[in-house]
RNA sequence: CGGGGCGUGGCGCAGUCUGGUAGCGCACCUGUUUUGGGUACAGGGGGUCGUGAGUUCGAAUCUCGCCGCCCCGACCA
């Protein structure tokens, strides 16, 4: 684990200390922004958009894009956070690059012409032609080229979690398909197809554990590789009936998890034998499907479904390097073009793919990893000495442990609490009302399963603080 | 981009066909009441009806243009 608690510190990009920005942190519902919403908005038609927009999580700006309210921000934080540990893990170093670039490079590499009206083309003042990036091969490899010379500075792969802009014809699916989207885009550059190729396995590995991290299946499928070209492609797919793709699998890869084994990200033995574990039961996209080799499973295991694309990866050699001219020297002397690889991860859209895979009719269901509070606190009484004092206490407890609670102190009643609360998702919920107190119990109710426990408030604090014993990512 | 639909207070909608100067529910404010799964009552604030032009004594309503948004399809992380 202490590698993980350096890890956390490294990314806590808002609270470098362990400790509470202030004395009073906004985590009272009374002085919080959540604006929730009782009516389905007319627009949304699925049921992740549908609840980020009830949830007050995000507000559409225009067609695609959306502003982040405070809670909505909080949980892209925390996926983002998420990822980078995991990227860091792997051996990956973080960097940013602009989301505005120059034509140039694109025109380099071809792509200018190729992309076409999904790139949002703009002219500055001088009359010169801008981009605003879908992703960024070009501006990374022009990086590399003009700062790396020789094989002994191989392998790198260096990665970014920035905003990006596709000028999708027809946005829908709220933030599963909007135009802007926040991606995490790894490069790596390597001097062999090889070593590519197990760069090209360590992401699939690192990629794993993210989505696990999140409460997600995402099972790796073989894919086509579309505008980034190259041979060697797995989208990351979570199933759900509102997915955009239609996959056909072997249930087989459904039973396979990541769990807490532990990984040596330098061995290409262990990378490769995850890679063969997932992705050799059969399953693609309908883009690469093969009817015949499907036919080959036992019928009772064929399954045809929908997915969400939550990632991608893919090896494809030397096509920028090429084209831009990135070579190294080898060993013997040789300037040798770098084989590259590029690995995305749909940030923004994970919020979209965690709520589909998990809300029922009351709303959302957060896994405990993302989860932008980590309990709330109903206090069914506002103004009662005995409540008050109480849901005070649980909430400095918890907010001294380290966690993020809620406290829903507003002078509603407990009906509308528990609406609001089953609404935004959080996976714990501790209820307190004067007449628990008087038998010194607090009620300490699962979202998911519904089930209450009835416990001394000390005893509550103790559970939750264990529960996300292993769960400790920072939002904001 | 092809096809369809919709723009009326923060949200959900009625009113448009048949022109007469805007209404309901939720939310919000005040007061009383109530309080363990969205209390009840009373009072109140907020909209030049997407936008521009036209027809008319008079336009949310009719005509034409424009803009925006949603859905289906094709396309995509």
């Amino acid at each position: 684990m202490s590698d993980f608690a350096l890890s956390l510190r490294d990314t806590a990009f808002y609270n470098t200390s362990n400790k509470p920005l202030c004395r009073s942190p906004p985590m009272r519902l009374s002085r919080y922004f959540l604006p929730v919403l009782k009516e389905n908005p007319a627009e949304a038609q699925i049921v992740s958009h549908r609840l980020m927009l009830r949830a007050g999580m995000i507000k559409q700006s225009s067609a695609g894009i959306y502003s982040w309210l405070p809670m909505g921000f909080k949980v892209l934080r925390k996926i983002e956070n998420i990822v980078h540990e995991e990227q860091m893990r792997a051996g990956h170093i973080p960097m940013q690059m602009p989301t505005i670039q120059s034509a140039d490079l694109w025109r380099e590499s071809g792509r200018y012409d190729d992309y076409g009206q999904e790139m949002l083309r703009i002219k500055d003042r001088h009359d010169h032609d801008m981009l605003f990036t879908p992703t960024a091969e070009e501006l990374i490899t022009d990086i590399f080229r003009g700062h790396v010379k020789s094989y002994k500075d191989l392998p790198l792969t260096m990665y970014q979690i920035q905003w990006k802009f596709r000028d999708e014809r027809r946005p829908r699916f709220g933030v599963m398909r909007g135009r802007e989207f926040y991606m995490k885009d790894g490069y790596n550059f390597d001097l062999t197809k090889e070593d590519a190729l197990h760069a090209y396995n360590r992401h699939l590995v690192s990629y794993l554990r993210t989505y696990e991290r999140m409460g997600l299946q995402a099972i790796p499928m073989r894919a086509d590789s579309g505008p980034i070209g190259g041979d060697d492609t797995h989208e990351f797919l979570v199933l759900a009936e509102t997915g955009e793709s239609e996959v056909f699998y072997d249930s087989a890869v459904t039973d396979l998890t990541f769990g807490d084994r532990e990984i040596d990200y330098d061995s290409v033995e262990q990378c490769a034998g995850v890679l063969e574990e997932f992705t050799s039961k059969y399953a693609r996209t309908d883009e690469t499907h093969d009817e015949a080799l499907f036919n080959e499973i036992p019928e009772d295991r064929r399954r045809v479904a929908r997915g969400i694309e939550v990632g991608q990866i893919f090896y494809f050699g030397t096509k920028y390097s090429d084209a831009m001219g990135a070579t190294v020297q080898d060993s013997e002397g040789n300037q040798v073009p770098v084989h590259m690889g590029s690995h995305g991860i749909g940030v923004s859209r994970l919020l979209g793919a965690i709520i589909e895979a998990s809300h029922d009719d009351n709303g959302i269901i957060w896994p405990e990893g993302v989860t932008p509070f980590h309990c709330g606190i109903v206090n069914l009484k506002q103004g009662d000495d005995a409540a008050d004092a109480a849901c005070e206490d649980l909430y400095k407890q918890l907010t001294n442990a380290g966690l993020e609670p809620l406290y829903d102190d507003r002078n509603e009643r407990a009906g509308g609490k528990f609406a609001t609360m089953d609404l935004i998702g959080l996976p714990w919920r501790i209820t307190v009302g004067p007449r628990g107190l008087k038998n010194g119990v607090v009620e300490l109710t699962s979202r998911k399963s519904g089930e209450s426990e009835e416990m001394a408030p000390a005893d509550a604090v103790a559970k939750i603080i264990s529960i996300y014993e292993n769960h400790r990512v920072r939002g904001l």
